[in-house]
DNA sequence: TTGCGTGCAAAGGTTTTGCATGGCA
DNA sequence: TGCCATGCAAAACCTTTGCACGCAA
């Protein structure tokens, strides 16, 4: 019933996610991803990025964010890890964090109990201001 | 030194602001925004709508949520009256449900107190299925 | 051989920008 | 009159799609 075969086993499929496994918990876009590979010699077009990020991210490899402009991704493991994992996005600076905490479970509980609403917090990302900018501004 | 008049009064700024304001806790996109002003006659070009919901948003009139794709806007009426407000966003039909809730406050404090992160819940959109999809599928 | 993967080019959608004109104060 | 606002067209982005060719199995 499900498909098993990852599908075929190519050189562009593997570099890019080789690339995006070595980034550990970093995000890229898709021309950021393009660039790297134009910079280390290798060439993927962009149209190839897209396609295995796409198909990585609905099986379940990769988390992507859709922020303004641009989507981006991130190594999920594999592992289906819905660890607590919180994503801050500073509207000041620009810069992406994450950090860990248990207190997302009584988000998404309160957003179920209460709203009937089972909240993908792996994909949701808060906007705000980070540290820095709070200090420096 | 700031700058207080609201810059001119046209037509145009009128019937976008009087228009988005009638939609009450309603969401719009630019495009559902120039569709309305050609079914009524009267006629705004794209780009003035951008200019002016751009200008609007950053004056704290509107608020700006972005979406995959397009962005939205919402009437904030004036006050900025930051109150309990949820933005969820269902995944399976796209819908875009906003709910009010005090729970928010702790989101807030949390992210605050524990990750030194200033949070936008008003930007903020929770990502996750609505009741219906839940149900439904 | 079969069929998915790749790359190019083109199309689609959203948002921005340049420039001449129009309208408010 | 002075200056901002407007509208058109074009450009800039990001993303998707069509099509022919290439390559893994």
């Amino acid at each position: 019933m499900a498909k098993r075969p990852e599908n075929y086993r190519t050189r562009q499929g593997q570099c890019i996610l080789d690339y995006i496994k070595s980034l550990g918990d970093g995000h890229v876009t898709v021309t950021q991803i393009v660039r790297h590979f134009e910079d280390t010699q290798e060439f993927i077009s962009q149209t190839t990025v897209y396609r295995h990020l796409e198909k990585l991210a609905a099986g379940g490899m990769l988390r992507k964010y859709v922020l303004s402009g641009s989507a981006c991704y991130q190594y999920a493991g594999g592992k289906a890890d819905r660890r607590e994992h919180f994503h801050l996005k500073c509207e000041s600076c620009g810069a992406l964090i994450h950090a860990d905490c248990d207190f997302l479970d009584k988000i998404e509980r309160h957003l179920l109990k209460r709203h009937n609403f089972q909240v993908n917090l792996l994909k949701t990302v808060f906007y705000g201001t980070c540290k820095k900018c709070l200090a420096g501004a």
